[in-house]
DNA sequence: GGCTTGATGTTATACAGTAACATGCGTTCC
DNA sequence: GGAACGCATGTTACTGTATAACATCAAGCC
């Protein structure tokens, strides 16, 4: 999928449910589309401002909260970033692989393995969350 | 565990590890200890300066990242946060559940349940560190 | 004593996020 | 058409989180 289709794909999805991915949140969805992997807020907003000049944080903040609730993007809490989720369609339960190293991030999906954890979670008189984990480790390039 | 055994095995265990939980240590440690749960860095340093007069950021961060190094810590990335772990010795592999209602946090033990979400990260050609996972989702007091 | 090393102090600043209020703009209802 | 509403966006100012860089201090070693 192409970052047009992407886009497109993203537009129809936010239709169905019952709002809109206005010209502002598109733009910004395609800058975080630009960049490979996590990126900042503030990084959006540079670029940003690059692009239509003045553009202060809450503007950046506030699609970005957006972009998150739709499912179009994670936050990456460990990192003060975002990911593009790029199967933000299907019912998912991913897990997020951050490397130690070179910060590199990758989703997987998860579904199965995570019944252990919910599991587990119940026990402790807890009810999870639909959510993503986030999990840091060393990915392939930089395992020696 | 009252306190101050939590205290005298904490420097025990940094000892053993070959490095000195000094006394700023202990009374950062000390600090995090009184509150119940996560406790934000500024809050220890608030606290801090109300013991010892002036001191600044840096002063606590450096602290607790010792701390969190010692595993006698561990951070909560998606609340700024850090608890203390009362089971330092043993090598283990916790689940951290946030509540998203009321911002309570409470440590699992999962060793078991995390094998499948490994199997997959080494699928993904991912090796996962010793790690903590941070979840969410309601606790049994705000769950309806 | 003089040197090294690691911890702490100090200053300044960078980075992350939000509150509160102003403005604009399309829809609906009359 | 125009009043009223709701939502998105703009703007200002601020709060909160974290770190860089350099200065100082104290303990251990030769």
């Amino acid at each position: 999928m192409n970052s047009n289709q992407y886009l497109q794909a993203a537009e129809l999805h936010c239709e169905r449910r019952g709002c809109k991915l206005t010209a502002l949140r598109k733009q910004v969805l395609e800058l975080v589309l630009r960049h490979e992997g996590v990126v900042k807020a503030y990084q959006v907003l540079a670029d940003l401002q690059k692009e239509r000049g003045a553009a202060a944080p809450p503007t950046v903040y506030r699609a970005l909260d957006f972009l998150v609730e739709q499912g179009l993007l994670h936050r990456v809490d460990a990192l003060n970033g975002f990911i593009v989720c790029d199967h933000f369609e299907c019912q998912h339960e991913s897990m997020i692989l951050v490397c130690e190293t070179c910060g590199k991030v990758q989703e997987v999906d998860v579904m199965a393995a995570l019944n252990g954890l919910r599991d587990v979670a119940q026990a402790a008189d807890f009810t999870l969350s639909h959510q993503n984990l986030m999990l840091t480790g060393l990915c392939k390039a930089c395992r020696v």
